[in-house]
DNA sequence: GATTCAAACGGACAATTGTCCGTTTGAAGT
DNA sequence: ACTTCAAACGGACAATTGTCCGTTTGAATC
């Protein structure tokens, strides 16, 4: 069971490239074969119900699977059923927030009229945003991504999402002579690395950085290092 | 305790802004207050014998602590006393190539007759061919670092002295005209963050990417994109 | 309504991490 | 050599994660 799984998000970003239905994470709708049976979609919404609030209440990592379990009053084996692991039911709380997120990116993504970079200045901003908001969710899901999920991180539709998004991005700014040539795929990758959740909630709460201040440094090393040369 | 926790390197690196004793990881010396006792110092030694032994053999994810301890023969609580979490384990037995990297950085870092950006794009390759090598041992470290030790990886004494070798040769760069002005600060750690052991991974196991590949790519996107304009 | 069975259920169980605490010991001072 | 005690020792114990498996149940079919 992946990380990234249930509901369905329709993505509508960068000209198509990902315009088909894409799972994304949360509660709620399958991709393909039938409903979830009525018992399992009341355990869902329980285990769900509960981790919620326990979270709140007491803080991601303050709260163990066998306490979500015992407050939603279903068994270890119904709890590891739905979720594999706590970074799962953390994933699927995210669920609006990341649909929300996407569809605000969405729409100003879709507009050709304005500058590639300019839009990849914005959109840092707004994973910057989005990282803040959802830090202590997002961090709980980096915890369980280690051992033998540690690559599960990169393959999530989640990322997928971020990197296609910034790949499509780079690739109008190159088309169109804004930016010079590089290695799109690889440079993805490297743009997007900067603001993973670690190294994110350390700048800011242990080096007691500004967001803003954040998101301007990467966009004059990132965007304006793209940008090509005025002779 | 911290995970880089134990031995002392001489770090001269880059005009004498590391050029005090700094404790980095490993095996051995203690920085203040009386030696180990012998006993002590001997159980420290039969734990990393047999962690490296277990660990080489079966892989560092197949190895539980309990198996270290008692491979070792010694018990739990002195395990935990030497070392405070597998993490710990893993960053001792980096010691030796983390002082031949640092060495190695350091002779060439200190320099000034060359390119600071020159020598940035070097320090990144060897960075990388450092993760390389040692990337399970790296991995394991990178897992450990969770939940309340969430930031633990950037205040270790390894991820400082290469965000200070960033930053003197960042300063540098700037200083000498070679590079735009930056937030030196924060650009540094962005530099870092796409070398991250995880992404690293991901990138050259799962996107079958070169190592060559990443490293030319970031070299394209930083280097070349701090370089001031030839106008 | 009865039959059927894949899916879901729950709770015991195994494995791992990390802590606690009563006992032992190295080494410094007398 | 004897005393002293901070430090080290080991192993039981508590907490958490994740799996297994016999039993139950929803819903499709007859």
């Amino acid at each position: 069971m992946s990380v990234w799984q249930g509901l369905l998000v329709k993505t509508e970003v960068v000209s198509g490239i990902l315009s088909r239905e894409m799972p994304i994470l949360g509660e709620g709708a399958f991709g393909e074969g039938r409903e979830e049976r009525r018992d399992a979609a009341e355990s869902r919404r329980r285990i769900l119900d509960a981790a919620g609030e326990l979270f709140s209440s007491r803080g991601v990592d303050e709260v163990s699977m066998h306490e979500i379990g015992r407050a939603a009053g279903v068994g270890q084996g119904t709890l590891y059923r739905r979720f594999g692991h706590k970074g799962e039911v953390c994933s699927a709380l995210l669920g609006e927030s990341v649909r929300r997120f996407s569809e605000r990116v969405g729409e100003r993504v879709g507009r050709e009229d304005e500058s590639a970079l300019d839009q990849l200045g914005w959109f840092l901003g707004e994973l910057a945003e989005f990282s803040e908001q959802n830090a202590p969710l997002l961090g709980a899901i980096r915890d369980s991504a280690g051992g033998g999920r540690r690559v599960e991180m990169y393959r999530n539709p989640f990322y997928r999402l971020l990197r296609e998004t910034v790949s499509a991005l780079l690739r109008r700014a190159v088309a169109q002579g804004e930016a010079r040539p590089l290695d799109i795929e690889c440079v993805a990758d490297a743009v997007l690395a900067p603001l993973n959740i670690g190294l994110y909630l350390f700048q800011r709460q242990e080096m007691g950085m500004e967001a803003a201040r954040i998101t301007d440094a990467l966009s004059r090393l990132l965007i304006d290092g793209l940008r090509t040369r005025v002779e």
